[in-house]
RNA sequence: GGGCAGCUAGCUCAGUUGGUUAGAGCGCCACGUUCACACCGUGGAGGUCACAGGUUCGAAUCCUGUGCUGCCCA
């Protein structure tokens, strides 16, 4: 037997156990040969981490989970296949590239053209694609590393053209004006879900506009308020509210139920509301209904500088509750405007060049850019005298995620794929739970979603991406499109209702350039990110073409995401699944939470509080970050994770905190040195050594790791010279009571994590096998082996039970924590390669690697309940004297006499383990049974039914012995009266089961047996200080 | 504004259909380098289960409300 060191090095492990499965391409899935039946299939495709950075810990999480599932069901004999691969990422990895060239080399992607600024980003992408596969590898993940795919390349381009292609020709594909957010530094539109918003201080403008010949009684004037004064050089109308009357009496009997369920606290304001309301009936009312009425007649208004003549209208939208009631409307700069722009028919004035200044509809504003621009109307409006107030407010201003900058609302052409027909299926198959979302709460946000069926703007002005597959032609008839395309199925057109037409195909480019002498424009954008993210179930195992892959590995098994893009992603994948292939793209869906720091937030690189979990396996090990990552997937929705620095100096730990957290160095406050952080920018700061950050928490998972390793160090040396291990005889007759509760044990262990691992309770699949591991079978079973190996009849089958319980242990905790079993597993198989465990095939050789070896299924037979009984009781006794040596400072190897006075039952029982409680305990029994006896002085404790007499002599502090006794006394006492309170209270007894009665006056005699003996204990112990003085 | 969660020990979290004296890891205290492991062992201290009501013989658990935190959607 090699010499193994005392500490498990993880990272030789990993460097070793990953030569070993990439030699022999474990982590690889074929699907069957023809007419080989493919038998049962488990198969998931990874969420495409975005090229646009490296993995942070969230990442790290969701994949370990997906191999977690992974590797269990590969050793379960299914056929497993794990598709891996990365995600074009669209907007997010251009801006990125973007911000780079600007930053580096002040140019814009203007500067360098469309092609140039594509190729910038590839050369980004294979960077990161590297990286990002390459911790993917060091965390372990067991991928089919033959079939990385990423979502624009070729195969995957083919399925997106393809599925839009067949959408277009469904007409499900439409091309519309859409208010868009436009980010004007990126010069793109970007999707609501790619903007955050944030408060900033502003003000609120009131601005005069004159109504147009006011007649005899009419107002001269109305009065509209905005944030954003620029605006009304897009203006279309000013509206009121069609009825502001009945407007009024809503909101006010809305007020009154209010005030009926307010506290007295909230009332005052309420009245206050209430109050305010009754004067704008009395004061406003009436020149509203005014307005209201000329509205209807169709009356106009000046718009103030430009002087256009635009109508009053009567829409909902204007709140006679507040300000003046009337507001103006910008419909093509504003989501709501847009709305009562739609509704009134209003024309939409765009004012917005992309790049955010203004264009010829701002007449003398033309060229200023927005924020110019509202200075100079606000001065212009002052100086017409038509600005009445100016307010203080903070306003909720939209920002690009990308760019960080302001979003302008902006109308522009961009293509939807219809949702009301799609949405439908994918409602159903969640619905009726063909497909099962877990947690099942996870579900409502899903079908809510979908449920609005809102068209889905697929059209980005971006560079980077799928190119949209549709082109322009003009001046020509559908008969020469006929001539041109008519014999090509891959290729179809409607019209643009302006005389020319769009053409779409599926085809990577058009035969021709012309179309009867007029040209082919392509659509210069690309498509929304997620469009290609939708097809990945099936594009990555060849959708269009009917491969192998396809027909084995498709509908997927499960989807392992996080809850944030359940709609964004999840939704899509079933919507586009079920249009292309007619089936749905995976069976169930686990949601895992998400990660953040000790504040709450979530993690990210911008805002410095990210971990990379690479930090975490060059420290601790791959093995330490999955187990501390797996421990955490609860079913609750986040999990707190405080990071520290860690100093490369000394290895004290730095909290990271807000204000330290995107620093590029960080003095050590214990040894003074500097280190650099993720932020280090500066040459002086790069030389310094880095401070990775850290937790404590994958500490835990390390110790574990080393636990395992020595455990198997233990059971090495035990096997002695020569080895030859047959199965451990299991007959439960031959069986010592350790044997059999460890048979035991393993049984439930083992149902209890397959169990978990069907259900995705990760978390509690570390738990189990942790507990079990750690304080069954290292602390129990393996220190009760150590007398049985030292006697020659019990040594053999001692052996072989050791062998089964780890074996069995490193199966099951294998998918977890793969480097430290792999490793541990080869050692076993050079020390003890011939022995076999009951679920492996006993006649072929053992596997070549853990990763492969049949997952233990011991019989429910095992399972023994009256022993697992049994060996509590003995733990309990040898728990109870080592508290009492504790107490009393008994030196750890000082043996001492002790007595266990118990029934008769539980001294045959106890009575083979006599020498394990000897040694376990540190105690030379004297007595066990009903009549034993303890020393006159002995010290006295109960566990599970036994009186527990050791001897300490004159070890005892009788002082302190005293003290604790009567504390303890005191507080049986007081478990006692309340137990006696609960059985006299005669609802309780006749309500109750009867079995939990019973229960409750079983622990009553057991406490009051235990106050007479802490009592008899404490005379003792009294007379015995009486005399001794 | 609507929806979904969370609030349990100093920290991070478990706690199954309501039922003994509410658990784990880390941290803390005491003792111990012993022969698998000090990345260890043995023992201990530490909780009004956010708050207020309610249902019940009995509530961390069920119901209602409040507060704070996070996320999603408008």
């Amino acid at each position: 037997m090699p010499d193994l060191p005392k500490h498990y090095d993880h990272q030789a492990a990993q460097t070793r156990c990953r030569g070993l499965w990439d030699s022999l391409r474990l982590w690889h899935a074929e699907p069957p040969a023809a007419g080989e039946p493919p038998g049962r299939v488990f198969s998931i495709v990874i969420p495409p981490p975005n090229v646009t950075g490296a993995l942070h810990l969230g990442h790290a999480l969701n994949n370990t989970l997906q191999d977690i599932l992974v590797r269990a069901r590969r050793m379960q004999g299914f056929r497993t296949l794990w598709m891996p691969g990365t995600d074009h990422a669209g907007i997010a990895t251009q801006a990125v590239v973007e911000r780079r060239l600007l930053e580096e080399e002040k140019l814009s992607r203007h500067d360098l053209g469309r092609e140039a600024l594509v190729a910038r980003i590839w050369a980004w992408k294979e960077q990161y694609e590297q990286r990002i596969l390459g911790q993917l590898r060091d965390l372990g993940a067991s991928c089919d590393w033959d079939r990385v795919r990423f979502t624009l390349d070729e195969q995957c381009a083919a399925a997106v053209r393809e599925a839009f292609f067949r959408l277009f020709q469904q007409g499900l594909v439409r091309r519309g004006k859409r208010l868009v957010n436009w980010d004007t530094f990126l010069q793109t539109a970007v999707s609501d879900d790619e903007v955050f918003h944030e408060e900033v201080k502003g003000h609120f403008w009131h601005i005069r506009y004159d109504v147009i010949d006011p007649e005899a009684g009419e107002p001269e004037s109305v009065t509209v308020a905005t944030t954003r004064p620029e605006t009304l050089l897009g203006d279309t109308a000013v509206a009121v509210h069609p009825d502001p009357a009945a407007a009024l009496a809503a909101v006010e009997q809305d007020l009154r139920q209010k005030r009926a369920a307010a506290t007295a606290k909230e009332q005052p304001a309420i009245d206050a509301a209430l109050d305010d309301l009754a004067a704008r009936r009395r004061d406003l009312l009436p020149r509203l209904e005014t307005l209201t009425a000329m509205a209807r007649a169709g009356r106009q208004v000046r718009l103030p500088l430009l002087g256009r003549a635009i109508p009053l209208v009567a829409d909902e939208w204007a709140k006679p509750e507040m300000g003046s009631g009337c507001v103006k409307i910008t419909p093509a700069h504003d989501p709501n405007d847009y709305d009562v722009g739609r509704r009134q028919n209003l024309p939409m004035v765009n004012i917005l060049n992309p790049d955010g200044t203004l264009n010829a509809e701002g007449g003398p504003y033309t060229g200023l850019t927005m924020k110019k621009a509202r200075q100079q109307v606000v001065a212009d409006l002052e100086a017409a005298e038509q600005l009445e107030q100016i307010e203080d407010r903070l306003i909720d201003l939209a920002h690009s995620d990308r760019s960080k900058t302001p979003i302008e609302p902006y109308l522009a052409d961009q293509w939807f794929i219809r949702m009301a027909e799609l949405a439908q299926p994918a409602i159903d198959a969640v619905a009726d739970e063909r497909i099962r979302i877990v947690p099942e709460r996870y579900a409502k946000g899903y079908l809510d979603w979908l449920s609005e069926k809102r068209d889905w703007p697929v059209s980005r002005q971006l560079w980077w991406g799928h190119r949209i597959p549709i082109w322009h032609v003009a001046g020509v008839s559908e008969a020469d499109l006929v001539a041109a395309f008519g014999d090509r199925e891959t290729i179809a057109w409607t019209s643009d209702e302006a005389g020319g037409w769009f053409v779409c195909s599926s085809d990577e480019s058009l035969p021709v350039d012309t179309v009867a002498g007029q040209p082919l424009e392509r659509d210069p954008d690309v498509l929304d990110t997620w469009f290609s993210s939708a097809l990945w179930p099936h594009s990555t195992l060849g959708w269009p073409a009917a491969t192998p892959e396809l027909a084995c590995f498709y509908p997927t098994t499960t989807l392992v995401t996080s809850r944030d893009i359940l709609t964004l992603w999840v939704a899509r994948m079933v919507i586009m699944g079920l249009f292309d292939t007619g089936e749905l793209p995976f069976r169930e869906v686990s949601i895992h939470p998400k990660i953040l720091d000790r504040y709450g937030e979530t993690m990210s690189k911008s805002k410095g509080n990210g971990v990379d979990p690479v930090d975490v396996i060059e420290a601790l090990g791959a093995d330490a970050l999955r187990f501390a990552l797996a421990g955490m997937a609860t079913e609750t929705q986040d999990v707190r994770m405080p990071v520290d620095f860690q100093c490369p100096g000394c290895g004290h730990l730095v909290e990271q905190t807000t204000s330290n957290r995107t620093k590029p160095r960080i003095d050590c406050p214990k040894c003074g040195q500097a280190f650099r952080t993720q932020w280090a920018t500066s040459e002086a700061d790069l030389a310094l050594p880095r401070g990775p950050a850290v937790s404590e928490k994958f500490e835990a998972g390390r110790n574990f790791s080393n636990k395992l390793w020595n455990a198997t160090r233990f059971v090495l040396m035990s096997l002695g010279e020569k080895p030859a291990f047959p199965l451990p005889s299991l007959e439960p007759d031959s069986l010592e009571l350790a044997d059999r509760w460890l048979v035991s044990r393993l049984a439930s262990v083992a149902r209890e994590a397959s169990a978990a691992i069907d259900e995705y309770r990760y978390a509690e699949l570390a738990r189990i096998l942790y507990g079990f591991a750690w304080d069954e079978y290292c602390s129990a079973y393996l220190e009760l082996s150590k007398s049985r190996l030292a006697d020659p009849a019990r040594q053999a089958q001692a052996r072989a039970m050791l062998l089964l319980g780890l074996d069995t242990i490193l199966r099951l905790l294998h998918p977890i924590m793969p480097f430290v079993t792999e490793e541990i597993w080869q050692h076993l198989r050079e020390a003890a390669g011939t022995r076999r465990m009951p679920w492996d095939d006993q006649t072929a050789p053992l596997p070549e690697s853990i990763m492969v070896a049949p997952w233990p299924a011991p019989p429910a037979a095992w399972i023994d309940e009256q022993t697992e009984k049994q060996f509590a009781t003995f733990l309990a006794v040898v728990g109870g004297i080592r508290e009492i040596r504790a107490r009393q400072n008994v030196p750890p190897r000082q043996r001492v006499p002790a007595a266990i006075r118990c029934p008769a039952e539980l001294a045959s029982l106890l009575e083979p383990m006599r020498g394990a409680i000897e040694s376990m305990a540190v105690v030379e029994l004297t007595g066990l049974g009903p009549t034993a006896a303890g020393a006159a002085d002995a010290t006295t404790a109960t566990a599970a039914g036994c009186d527990l007499l050791v001897d300490l002599a004159d070890l005892v502090d009788v002082d302190a012995e005293i003290a604790r006794l009567e504390k303890d006394n005191a507080k049986t006492a007081g478990f006692i009266k309340a137990k006696q309170a609960k059985l006299a209270n005669e609802k309780f007894t006749a309500r109750a089961p009867a079995e939990i009665v019973a229960g409750e006056r079983a622990q009553l005699v057991e406490l009051e047996e235990r106050l007479a003996k802490g009592r008899e204990a404490l005379a003792a112990l009294q007379s015995r200080q009486a005399r001794a003085r």
